[in-house]
DNA sequence: GCGATCCTTCGGTACCGGCCGAAAGGACGC
DNA sequence: GCGTCCTTTCGGCCGGTACCGAAGGATCGC
């Protein structure tokens, strides 16, 4: 019985604060650097290299070298979610960020980040009531887009219908997200959708980091085609 | 930014073997005993106290005493999901089983086991697969219970309509199967499907373990119900 | 009450693993 | 080639923790 030991290394690797810190930096989907994560976690950089070995040996991260950089990436999907799921299980907790910018900061990543490829905060929540609502999603009898839904993004939306043919990857997943406390859309509808918001401009990244916003022609655009709803 | 030592607190309890043992052994559902969770780990009574403390000061466990026995148990069916997860995220082994008892035991649990409180292995894959023949389930868009499938659990199988309402657990969930690494239906719906079969006698526990066995009468009714199938 | 069983508390030991700094290895730009 | 920047390797320190055995409640059956 030796998937004891392997379900241990697994839960190892995130068992360590510095560890955990680069694993949720990574999770708005981008590459980092070893250096970029070393600083974010506040380890010296001959530390993070350590890290990174485990957790790429493990198979969480992937590296791709370039020059003299290395970067360093969630090595799918399925990590994320696993991540997410992790994190969401950890109790809530009081936010208790000091200073002016800790608190904007955080009040713009609780009304909309991206999770990994996909929308999550409040924004990633309203858009997910907003096509239940109009049919588009089904969470009455579990997560799934349905024949409306499925006709909406690839006629009105314009996706490729070969690009929303689940795989290896659902269609569509719920992803709970952890500072609403409700289930919003993943898997790969969530994904195409969350791109071509961002293509079509109707979210925009904040700065950096995960932190996205609705602007003006998306909240036209969004209350027109899911109905008037309270995003902000 | 504390958020990163809350996940690695959390992964920090599985992150240990005999821990893990325990909570893989836990995921049957029922509730052990601290001296069987001793013994089924391998340490003395004396370190399965401090583990056990540990596991339920982190809200992965829930105990009950009762006499001079104490009872523990996984805290919920979202626990049990999680360690599904880790699990299925663990490379897949190859089964390496010593001893005809051994082999005919794991032949056992892939052919058919509860997975904390639904069906799991080959007969959970076939049960699911069978329903979404039948149209009582989609996995095109995603995972859920077509009205249908509801009708069907409140109909045929005669499952209360009260007892099927999704609150905080939602009806329907795939699980990923990590002997079939093919999705089984958990959630409220799994559960009470599976809780139906062993009542009706269809499904039998074979020993005390989390093994089940598909009875000649089960076999019957399910091919009645969803169809002809290559359930064994 | 008394032994048997189950669990817990408490010391003590050993080991794993995270951390750093110093030095070395590569890659870039000039 | 040469300095600079990013990363890695190595040695050494240190704290946390998993483990056990022995002793001490707690509960049950008789």
């Amino acid at each position: 019985m030796t998937s004891a030991s392997d379900l241990a290394s697994l839960a190892a690797l995130l068992a360590d604060e510095t560890r955990a810190a680069m694993c949720l930096a990574l999770l708005d989907g981008r590459a980092w650097t070893a250096g970029e994560l070393a600083r974010h976690a506040g380890v010296a950089p001959s530390t993070a290299t350590e890290h990174l070995h485990r957790l790429i040996d493990g198979g969480l991260l992937v590296e791709r070298r370039q020059g003299r950089h290395r970067y360093v990436q969630l090595a799918g999907p399925s990590v994320a979610h696993l991540i997410e799921d992790l994190s969401a299980q950890t109790a809530p907790r009081p936010v208790a960020a000091r200073g002016l910018r800790a608190v904007t900061a955080s009040a713009a990543l609780r009304r909309g980040r991206t999770c990994y490829d996909h929308l999550a905060g409040r924004l990633g929540v309203a858009v997910t009531d907003g096509m239940t609502r109009a049919g588009l999603l089904d969470q009455s009898g579990g997560f799934a887009i349905t024949p409306a839904g499925l006709a909406w993004l690839t006629g009105t939306l314009g996706l490729n219908p070969q690009e929303l043919r689940p795989g290896k990857r659902p269609l569509a997943r719920g992803c709970l997200d952890w500072t609403e406390r409700r289930q919003h859309l993943a898997g790969l509808a969530g994904a195409k959708l969350c791109e071509t918001l961002l293509d079509n401009g109707w979210v925009a990244r904040i700065g950096s980091g995960r932190a996205v916003r609705l602007t003006p022609s998306g909240k036209a655009a969004l209350s027109d085609l899911l109905g008037p709803s309270d995003i902000d």
